[in-house]
RNA sequence: GGCAUCGUGGCCGAGUGGCUAGGCAAAGGUCUGCAAAACCUUCUACAGCGGUUCGAAUCCGCUCGAUGCCUCCA
């Protein structure tokens, strides 16, 4: 990247409750872990949207230059529907829902999550690591907190004593608690559970006999806890302390607190230098959830069958959606909002194209290194990816500007304003190209010949005919505008 | 009930002590055989009430409303 441009790079911790400026542990690198789903379910779109976050930030850090490792997991078994003795396992409910093997439902929803994800343009993690490929590392770690004396076994489970812990370290510091009003507000009846403190959450349950997902242990044949695999996995490819650990807002309590609860307990060692959380994506207001049905499949965007839509959207305008919000806002799900943001994209994309067909100046009437830092401000700001667009779309008017030959740039500033257009619509934003320039060769040349037809009816003042060809071409989706250079055209 | 967060123009959505965010829609204009598109211009809002300040959408207090977490959820 340029030397001239400033890049420090700022990013709201949510353990401090501020933005930082951003210093990865070592120079160049940068360790990212985040939480993946636990694949007993189609992902939804408010799944999608943590992920698009979080492959912005990965998109950005490697555009900066550093080498970042970039560890997102699968939970494939240990997470329960509740915390309390009887839960049963997500996958195992659902395999049993199904008849079928539960690694047959971890298969089927994780390829669906690939794919998905595949469809908005993420980029997908250096290493994908799985919660039952590390039982032997959980295990590990459980026997280190019970050395540590933050856990204890009751009847073959093992859980962390969390007023224990409380002694000598801050359980509540990530979401602001205090374990005394955690205490004083519990709803939990005593006597009623095996655990010390109902504030307690386990680290390896013992398997019910009807529990099918099970594996041996010092303590018995059980399965781990939900919130171990993140520390085991994190630890083992990240490190005892790394960069960047993510994730959605939901899982800042009680996952992420018992997270740090953990690695603190077995290490010794704060785990993490910069927690993000990403916002909720809401439909109707209310935040989108698989339980409660209040939710919309990415395949039922992109074919247009659900029917809060009034048409169908393609990927890339449900990623632009995304993100002309900040990640750490809450943001609404509408129709409206979605064509909007569609108009947009495509005034975006076809301003993109026609800077492609500039030509250079002597000199230059616009300051591009200027706009330029700007895009980078934004992105630095805590990747304020909402502001950055605002500067692309200032870049629009002067696309247009420099077409109507109100503006110029010279040849150097003309590049480094393509390259940087370039960059940031594709390398950093993640966006994909979807306007005609990019559809089948085929296709554009026939329709170019029917252009081609309807310009010559034209010059004979043969309108009838003019009009025929761009009505029936309308009819199948296909839009002619007349400009002053000749005919262009979109397709819907 | 506890702990947080938020309330911005017709809609979406940034900002957060003084400087037009941006997008969509709308209105006017340019262009055009017509239309559409495109482009140009215009539209100046910050829940309510009080306070601090030379100055507040931005800080403080209260009120109202919404949401999130406190049980699983990205």
């Amino acid at each position: 990247m340029a030397k001239e441009i400033n890049q420090l790079l700022k990013i709201y911790n949510s353990l401090s409750g501020s933005k930082e400026i951003f210093k990865p542990v070592l120079e160049d690198h940068v360790g990212m872990y985040v939480c993946g789903p636990t694949v007993y379910n189609n992902v939804h779109l408010g799944n999608c949207r943590t992920f698009v976050s979080f492959d912005l930030v990965y998109r950005y850090l490697k555009h900066l230059g550093y080498k970042v490792r970039y560890v997102r997991n699968i939970t494939d078994a240990g997470h329960l529907e509740n915390d309390a003795d009887e839960g049963e396992d997500r996958i195992a409910k659902k395999a049993r829902l199904e008849s079928l093997e539960p690694m047959e439902i971890v298969q089927r929803y994780t390829i669906d999550f690939h794919e998905t994800l595949a469809k908005f343009n993420n980029l997908p993690p250096n290493i994908e690591p799985t919660a039952t490929g590390h039982i032997i590392e959980q295990i590990e770690i459980i026997k280190k907190i019970i050395q540590n004396g933050c856990a204890y076994e009751v009847n073959g489970s093992v859980y962390f004593d969390v007023l224990k812990f409380n002694e000598n370290h801050h359980y509540g510091k990530l979401s602001g608690r205090q374990i005394e009003e955690m205490i004083a507000n519990t709803r939990e009846l005593a006597g009623q559970s095996e655990k010390k403190n109902p504030q307690d959450f386990a680290l390896w349950k013992k398997a019910e006999p009807k529990h099918i997902m099970r594996w041996p242990s010092p303590w018995s044949v059980g399965f781990p806890g939900w919130h171990l695999e993140c520390t085991a996995m994190s630890t083992k490819y990240l490190g005892y302390t790394f960069d960047i650990h993510g994730g959605g807002m939901d899982l800042k309590f009680p996952h992420h607190e018992c997270e740090i609860a953990q690695s603190e307990a077995s290490t010794g060692k704060e785990p993490v230098n910069y927690w993000m959380h990403a916002n909720m994506l809401t439909l109707n207001g209310k935040k989108m959830a698989k339980s409660t049905g209040n939710n919309v499949l990415p395949n039922e965007i992109f074919t247009g069958s659900n029917e809060v839509l009034s048409k169908s959207f393609q990927p890339s305008v449900v990623r632009f959606f995304m993100l002309m919000s900040h990640y750490r806002s809450i943001l609404d799900f509408s129709n409206d909002a979605l064509l909007a943001a569609e108009k947009g994209f495509m005034r975006l994309m076809n301003a993109y194209h026609l800077l492609k067909k500039i030509d250079s100046s002597k000199d230059s009437s616009f300051d591009v290194q200027a706009w330029k830092q700007n895009c980078y401000d934004a992105m630095n700001d805590d990747f304020n990816s909402p502001i950055l667009i605002a500067q692309l779309f200032e870049a629009v008017k002067v696309i247009h500007q420099l077409n109507e030959g109100f503006a110029r740039l010279d040849s150097v500033d003309l590049e480094t304003f393509k390259n940087s257009m370039h960059a940031f619509l594709f390398d950093v934003l993640g966006l994909e190209d979807i306007t005609p320039n990019n559809q089948g060769e085929k296709l554009t040349k026939t329709v170019e010949l029917l252009i081609g037809l309807r310009t010559e009816a034209r010059l004979n003042k043969d309108f009838q005919t003019s009009d025929k060809i761009r009505n029936q071409l309308s009819d199948i989706g296909i839009q002619l505008k007349d400009g002053k250079d000749g005919t262009a055209f979109s397709i819907e």
